[in-house]
DNA sequence: ACATGTTCCTTAC
DNA sequence: GTAAGGAACATGT
């Protein structure tokens, strides 16, 4: 367990439910700004219920990747997740962008 | 839309 | 210590 994983599952938690954020926001949140390491950090998932990364999607607004891959039944759980948080996924990418959430905002 | 470059962290040799 | 990889982002063609 490193600080910088420390720092993005600190930063994940602080997520409220029924919202998602980025890997660019939560890169810049961490204070990294690269959203890779993010990304690295959160496929190294230690505890997964305890770190919602199915609460992270792309600036795309696109799911990006989930469990190291970017399409499969692993993908399919995370939407079906968020859709049970309220977090509404159409055509492949979040239906209502408003729902992303911003640190500090 | 597709291809290329950039950026930071983790893991392996 | 050096090299390669990754659930991404931004820019150019």
């Amino acid at each position: 367990m490193t600080k910088f994983q420390q720092k993005v599952y600190g930063a994940l938690k602080r997520i409220p439910r029924g919202r998602v954020t980025t890997y660019g926001l939560l890169a810049k949140e961490v204070g990294c700004g690269s959203a890779r390491a993010v990304g690295q950090a959160l496929k190294h998932n230690p505890d997964a219920p305890t770190v919602p990364c199915h609460r992270v999607i792309r600036s795309d607004l696109t799911l990006g990747g989930y469990s190291g891959s970017e399409s499969g039944a692993d993908i399919r759980r995370k939407v079906r997740l968020l859709k049970q948080e309220g977090v509404a996924f159409e055509g492949g990418r979040l239906a209502n962008p408003k729902q992303l959430f911003r640190f500090g905002a």
